[in-house]
DNA sequence: TTGAAAGCGTTACCAT
DNA sequence: ATGGTAACGCTTTCAA
């Protein structure tokens, strides 16, 4: 697999690399002749700029590295296949990173892209992580950082939702919908995210008069079976929940099929409403009605931000993406 | 956003950067005392070696590069998932680029990879791709390359599923509930996987006595468009199907939003098993029959075939993971 | 119009 | 034990 170089192509012709150089870049100092003559052996010969060496030159790799919590979920691989299509038709690369929603993994992507020197780095927080420092210090050392999803107010640049009012509109719909004893599903507390969709849910309890019931709040964390051992807890109660809202596919999954191991039905006996993947919502009976979020948008706008900020705009801009929801047949 | 190199290092040393060098990678040539005083200024003057350098000087990039039709699919996401995991224990890095089922988008995301020097590509051929000549070059110039899901004949490496065997099976339990007429849903004859999943259902007929009835094989596209539209075909013939083998997760969604929209039930009225990732069938209600297929398998053996090749095992090797039907209440 | 040489950061080899 | 230098592939600047 040998690789051929300018040097290559100059030696066969009698002429310095630089010449080369020239008229593969369509500069002017070369002759018509003798560059028409370069482009033909250069194609002949299957000639490909090494990109490392160029790389190595300008100190510039056209590349961002990107680090997500769990590329197999769906909400994620999504957003990051928008990322990926706008990357490339900007002319940049992705080097993808999962963290297993691990912050010691996190830390590992960071400075392994950090090392590649990538040219800046879309992240979505791992929910074990509290620590943001590094992050905050590769933003004063003016390297681009753009989190989504997940964004703590740590001064950088960010991509979310209206968590608060999205968790609000869909508590809302619940209390519509007769339902008294709303049972919330989240996180750990540690996250924004988290914290954020819950005021939006006491909000909503709060303007409807509802009692708040400490024991109805589950936050603990993101995974299947923490989501499923909460509900399972929260329906075994002396007076369960009339509905569920999940922060989270997986959350939602849970509470899905804790309801139905109990014998209960839906949303007959307990109503669910939850953040999740529209097309995950269309499979399930009854349909979940959903805070439906644009992850186009989202992948669209983060690789925008990151971009402005290579090119140099160092402003601190928290972008909100809105999120509405979407009633399905979970709810009454 | 400075780096520092080990020139700024021996600079401030008064060394010469060869000594640097050799302190770092901890080769002798270098005093003790002196050697310390190098990692402490380099530990706190925040040195990374430029891989770039490292790569021109070597040839070699610890890099691998990733070609799928589409990483927002399940299926996929977790196999990238597990290939990441595995080449990053290997010390290797992914990149993973999106084809999105389009032949001249996975020739552009070959283009790159080769470009950018990765050491192998593995790659799951987009549903339109018939000419793999690009990819049979590269092996003939000892470049690894390893196919993965969908694994034409052509002389490469592969990872696949015992396609024929589990549509075989599959199509057995459907006659084994009684079904007679039993339609294919399929994606394009182009494809190998798609022919191999068919031959396994014309060898189950076949075996039982079934007559085989071409107006109840649809093999176009894989899309949930597509199949939504063959699948409606199906129900609305003369006699239309009491059972759909599905070859693909799109195409099974799609066949279960034809049969609920047609008023049919699920299996009363028509059977469905498809191949779909198991905790979508979780999801869906009544649950499908599926193939279960082993995602981190497939993911890890395909890099292992990689690296094999990396490290010049030249030899040809298709190996297949065995996949097992798994019953839910699709099927009777 | 073309050539020569320096430089990007690193490593390897040969001197000292 | 340490220094000097060439080399990896490419671009740029200056000289011819």
């Amino acid at each position: 697999m040998k690789r051929i170089s300018q040097r290559d192509i100059a030696r066969q012709l009698g002429v310095n690399v630089s010449t080369v150089s020239r008229a593969l870049r369509g500069l002017d100092g070369v002759s018509a002749e003798l560059k028409q003559q370069i482009e033909q052996l250069s194609e002949q010969m299957g000639y490909r700029p090494n990109p490392f060496a160029v790389s190595l030159r300008y100190d510039t790799t056209h590349t961002i590295g990107i680090v997500v919590p769990d590329v197999s979920f769906n909400h994620y691989a999504h957003i990051v296949k928008r990322i990926e299509a706008e990357a490339r038709n900007a002319g940049y690369m992705c080097i993808i990173t999962d963290s297993d929603e691990k912050q010691k993994n996190e830390a590992d992507c960071l400075e392994w892209l950090v090392n590649m020197h990538v040219e800046g780095i879309i992240i979505c927080p791992s929910q074990e992580t509290t620590d943001f420092s590094r992050l905050q210090q590769l933003r004063k050392a003016h390297f681009p950082v753009v989190l989504f999803d997940r964004a703590p107010d740590v001064g950088i640049s960010s991509v979310s939702i209206n968590d608060s009012d999205s968790a609000r509109q869909a508590t809302n719909s619940l209390i519509d919908g007769g339902a008294r004893r709303i049972a919330f599903l989240g996180g750990s507390n540690q996250m924004k995210q988290t914290t954020d969709r819950k005021h939006g849910y006491l909000v909503a309890l709060r303007e409807r008069g509802i009692p708040i019931r400490p024991e109805l709040v589950k936050c603990h964390s993101i995974s299947f079976n923490s989501g499923l051992s909460d509900a399972m807890e929260l329906l075994s109660l002396p007076e369960p929940p009339d509905a569920i809202l999940a922060s989270h596919g997986l959350l939602v999954n849970a509470a899905m099929h804790a309801v139905t191991s109990h014998g209960l039905r839906i949303p007959d006996d307990v109503s669910i409403v939850g953040y999740m993947s529209d097309w995950v919502s269309e499979l399930t009976t009854p349909r979940i009605s959903f805070v439906r979020q644009n992850l186009r948008e989202i992948g669209c706008k983060t690789f925008r931000l990151l971009l402005d900020q290579i090119r140099g705009n160092d402003n601190v801009q928290q972008v909100v993406v809105k999120a509405r929801l979407e009633l399905r047949e979970s709810t009454r």
